[in-house]
DNA sequence: CACGTACCTG
DNA sequence: CAGGTACGTG
């Protein structure tokens, strides 16, 4: 799948939002048929943060394969999404991905799901519900009739039963039989929905959302749920790579991976073959259980840029432990849920997802050698709709597309995150040439590869160079300002220099930028004056001697970014 | 040669 | 911010 296809894809999906008053306001719905002919783009909801449901329309002709990402979904709480953790088996939670394309005696499987996807997206008035749950249906219970692209319809309720006896939840089974018969009813209305007609219903007869948002909750909810329970079942191999994890060969959490085909050419990456993976791999981390805490640690992640929050304290700043939990995150999973998806995050293994990913290449040149590595293990992806990656809020599902990895928020490359980077500004305040080990003790999550260290590295390069930029571009100003003496220049957290810096590295500004900074700022400031009035610009290597000033100037970096709960 | 850094570019 | 490159250092 090329990024311009991706694109498309993405720009042909629009959102439409409903507040959780206006959901719970419906009552009923009964919209009316399709055409079986028409073209319905498909329609998928999810959950945003503030509660507010999103719908998704995904226009016929520009739809997902399954190496795009997951777009589409779902939970309507986190009661539900909780809900839908249940039914993971402890294998499965393990089992952060399963890379269908290291494992030849899974290409039929893979193609299969692939092809569900397609017929998934192309068929016109299939209801996005629909095509979530025959999409598990079909990899668990049938293996016919996959790319038809008819209406999905219904099973019979005896193939459904023993659908359902897949499930190792029996405490639900009940609950969820009873909701079975309600929705089925409700699911044969509205089969063939045109979501273009479902949304000016809503808009007509918002009273009725509630029950076409249960329905969709249900459904969905169960889609993931079976989904995930048949791809682990049908592994067996990783089932047994599984077992090998705690043998003792290696610590490393369990992690989804990303790499997208440009990163694995990168040659620090250590796989030059131009052996890409297969491009449809998606990586997805299905771990919905907490992780045993003695091997890996769970961590908590949100949005970088999501709910700023008050200036605090570093010591309080919430922000530096979004990679792992910090102590006050280690409540029941119930609250855990609640906070992720408040984050817009299920309860996923980040953490192990970002150990992984940067083993990504190491681990994957050992699973081309043996597939039986028991490291392999960690890098077996697996491909499903995107709705469903959606749907369980993957913020770390890695696509092999260089659009959609640009696209993708939550990951820089190398398993790096949007926030280490985040975190790594906030580092800036305190050094601006960090050693290797200062980045490692910061970074302790990360596995350090040479790539990884050199992506830091090459970050605190970009910071400087914005940092100097700046300082030089405020000399320069001063002196054609007409600032006589240097100490008229000054640093507060009220300047120009400052409030430019603070939006480059703190921009949510809810760190509390160390008083030293600004010391070193004004003293950085004052030597670039001094060497721009002084004439020395002239010499081509002029920064350097502030350059050298500069760097003696680091402060040690709190203990709070060392922290091990801190991302 | 590996590594770190600065500089330039997109 | 990342990629590429050049340079200096060990």
């Amino acid at each position: 799948m090329n990024s311009s296809v991706w694109n498309k894809s993405l720009s042909s999906t629009s959102n439409i939002c409903l507040d959780r008053c206006t959901v719970n306001c419906l009552s009923s719905f009964e919209p009316d048929p399709l055409p079986s002919n028409s073209n319905v783009p498909s329609v998928s909801v999810t959950v945003n943060e503030g509660n507010k449901l999103s719908m998704k329309i995904l226009q016929e002709g520009h739809y997902y394969s399954s190496d795009e990402a997951g777009s589409g979904v779902v939970c309507s709480s986190q009661k539900e999404l909780n809900g839908t953790r249940r039914h993971l088996s402890p294998e499965s939670s393990s089992f952060a991905h399963l890379d269908w394309s290291l494992n030849s005696g899974h290409q039929a499987k893979r193609a299969r799901v692939e092809n569900i996807i397609k017929g998934m997206t192309s068929s016109p008035g299939t209801h996005c519900m629909d095509m979530m749950v025959n999409q598990h249906e079909k990899m668990e219970c049938t293996q016919q009739n996959e790319r038809t692209g008819e209406i999905p319809s219904h099973q019979d309720p005896l193939e459904r039963s023993r659908c359902d006896s897949l499930s190792q939840d029996q405490t639900t089974s009940n609950q969820v039989e009873s909701q079975q018969q309600h929705l089925q009813q409700l699911r044969a209305k509205f089969t063939r929905v045109d979501e273009v007609k479902l949304m000016n219903y809503f808009q007509s007869k918002p009273e009725r959302i509630k029950l076409m948002a249960d329905v969709l909750k249900y459904e969905l909810t169960r889609a993931v749920s079976r989904s995930v329970d048949s791809v682990f079942k049908s592994m067996p191999l990783l089932q047994a790579s599984l077992n090998n994890q705690g043998n003792g060969e290696t610590d490393v959490p369990l992690q989804s991976s990303v790499c997208n085909d440009k990163k694995i050419r990168h040659s620090c990456c250590g796989n030059t073959e131009g052996q890409v993976p297969d491009v449809q791999t998606e990586a997805l981390s299905l771990v919905v259980q907490k992780p045993r805490l003695d091997k890996f640690v769970l961590p908590t992640r949100s949005r970088a840029h999501h709910h700023p929050k008050p200036q605090v304290p570093i010591s309080h700043d919430s922000t530096l432990h979004e990679d792992q939990p910090s102590p006050k995150f280690h409540d029941t999973s119930h609250q855990h849920a609640q906070r992720c998806l408040q984050d817009g995050y299920t309860e996923v293994s980040q953490g192990k997802f970002e150990m992984f990913d940067t083993q990504w290449d190491s681990v994957k040149v050992r699973s081309k050698v043996n597939s039986r590595s028991m490291r392999s293990s960690q890098t077996h992806t697996v491909s499903v709709g995107p709705m469903l990656l959606e749907s369980l809020c993957l913020p770390h599902v890695k696509i092999e597309s260089d659009s959609l990895v640009k696209n993708n928020l939550y990951m820089l490359n190398e398993g790096l995150t949007m926030n280490h980077l985040k975190k790594a500004k906030l580092m800036f305040f305190y050094t601006r040439y960090p050693s290797s080990l200062v980045l490692k003790t910061c970074f302790h999550n990360v596995q350090f590869t040479r790539c990884i260290t050199s992506q830091l590295i090459k970050w605190f390069s970009n910071f400087r160079e914005f940092y100097y930029i700046q300082m030089e571009k405020f000399a320069r100003h001063a002196l054609m300002e007409g600032v006589a003496d240097v100490r008229g220049l000054t640093v507060g957290r009220e300047s120009e220099l400052f409030r430019a810096l603070n939006m480059h590295y703190n921009k949510a500004n809810d760190f509390q930028v160390p008083d030293r900074f600004l010391e070193v700022s004004e003293i950085t400031l004052r030597e670039f004056y001094i060497a721009i009035s002084m004439g020395k610009d002239r010499d081509p290597s002029w920064k350097k001697a502030i350059y050298k000033v500069i760097c003696k100037l680091d402060s040690d970096i709190p203990a709070e970014f060392k922290s091990h709960h801190c991302g």
